[in-house]
DNA sequence: AAAACTGGTTAATTTAATTTACCATGGCTA
DNA sequence: TAGCCATGGTAAATTAAATTAACCAGTTTT
């Protein structure tokens, strides 16, 4: 039995805290504890967990430690940025003001977005579903008061409950600091806002219909609507420049014939 | 922060006992350690697992309650009995009587043992295709030598360790209840015997042949090589009977001239 | 401004595990 | 056949890990 005595592996239970810092760390991998995101009270959160707060205390600070999280006194902690920017303050401002970085942006977001809009159809859950159909209705809402900020806010957060809904974490984790420059106004809001302009019911409409398929678990279909979508925004910011040169070429005739 | 913060799992870090439960467990289903095996003595057993004497104990304790340790005191602890029996004691000896059984049986083991020959040129690691060389070069040694007892229990340990090189656990246990019928001689050997005789050369071949497959990562080979085999098995045996009996109507036919 | 919330610290206590010593049984060897 | 050596069996003392409880300091809310 020699041989076979060579085969047991040293039991390794891990210490409470370790335990801690493992389930906390994979929620924050998985999503579900975004940047941001305030914890529960040390003793709320010692009681879920059920284990002693000087236990939970030593986990937090080697989450602190390894910058995943922000602790204050006299406040809750909260997750720390976990989202790097691709590109310097800098480079933001010149990219926001190049005029064919917006359609490049718009090409990356559409295979992304149909990516995982696949991935939604495949793995939605019942909590994903209610997230996009109240999301839904918050557009709505705002798009009938004419209520612009929160349009475009409810419309950045339905596309990223869907890259959520997606449940690859690689892919949420990208797309979020993608869905940051978008939120920080990189481009200019003007664009968007005269894509929104008289064509908010037919955007309307394409959301609905990238939901409807995710709800279907239709992969193909979620893909090819959110392919859609995104073509049709670039073809309306397209057309509203095009009308924008047009109109400044009339205002210039007229000046002309005036003299 | 209140929804959110109902999302933590309470903590369970096991005991040290259910810990090297939960490994020796895993060993057993697994195929690694199997019924009959000695373990290690606690001494070297509790070294091996870091854990203290007691608690380990405490383990042992457990699986014994549980019937898949026997402890006997001044005696290695070895791994209870695992395999049940499909068939009472009675009903097998009136199966290893009952001439169709042979064929049946056959017929069920050439499909058990194609699906594990196709798996484990898939699975087999290095150490399982040693194991299959070593017994291969057994088998030829008994049966240069005519030791057919030695050559029918290598034939058994070749077959089985194809089996344990398909990684199945579920296959691996049925199997070995299939297996223990044939070591325990449920049918003739005298029908086995015949086989061999004459053929064992061709036998050998085939085994070879199945292991070579296997070597090969080839599943579909390897499985239609294991199909084969008990074909051939088969084939032989009927041959064998029908020459009986022509040797029995010979017998009549001679001593009714006689008188 | 006081109360209530939060994080921050530490000593006392409890619990789990380890260490150590010894006993009982069985097999082997001189 | 007795002694030795292996094993499992038992239990008390000690150590380590975790919990409990109490209090302090900062921030927010009423």
């Amino acid at each position: 039995m020699d041989k076979a005595g060579k085969v047991f592996e040293p039991i390794a239970t891990g210490s409470v805290a370790e335990s801690v810092i493992h389930q906390i760390e994979a929620m924050i991998v998985s999503g579900i504890l975004r940047e941001g995101t305030k914890l529960p009270s040390e003793r709320a959160l010692s009681e879920q967990l059920n284990v002693s707060r000087p236990k939970l205390r030593e986990a937090l600070k080697q989450l602190e430690k390894d910058d995943l999280l922000v602790v204050k006194q006299g406040e809750r902690s909260e997750i720390a940025p976990l989202i790097g920017s691709a590109m310097t303050p800098a480079f933001q401002e010149l990219y926001g003001r190049h005029p064919s970085a917006l359609f490049d942006f718009l090409e990356y977001r559409r295979e992304q977005e149909a990516f995982a809009a696949g991935l939604a159809a495949k793995r939605a859950t019942k909590a994903d579903k209610e997230i996009l159909t109240e999301i839904l209705a918050e557009m709505e809402r705002s798009r009938i008061a004419k209520d612009f900020k929160a349009e475009h806010l409810a419309d950045v957060q339905f596309h990223s409950a869907i890259v959520a809904a997606s449940n690859n974490s690689t892919l949420i984790h990208m797309m979020a600091s993608i869905y940051q420059l978008t939120k920080r106004g990189v481009f200019s809001n003007r664009l968007f806002l005269r894509t929104m302009d008289g064509v908010g019911q037919k955007l309307h409409g394409q959301h609905c219909n990238i939901a409807q398929c995710i709800f279907d678990s239709d992969a193909e279909g979620a893909a090819e609507a959110a392919r859609y979508h995104l073509d049709y925004v670039e073809s309306s910011i397209r057309a509203g420049q095009e009308r924008d040169a047009r109109e400044r070429l009339g205002q210039k005739r007229k000046f002309m014939r005036k003299s």
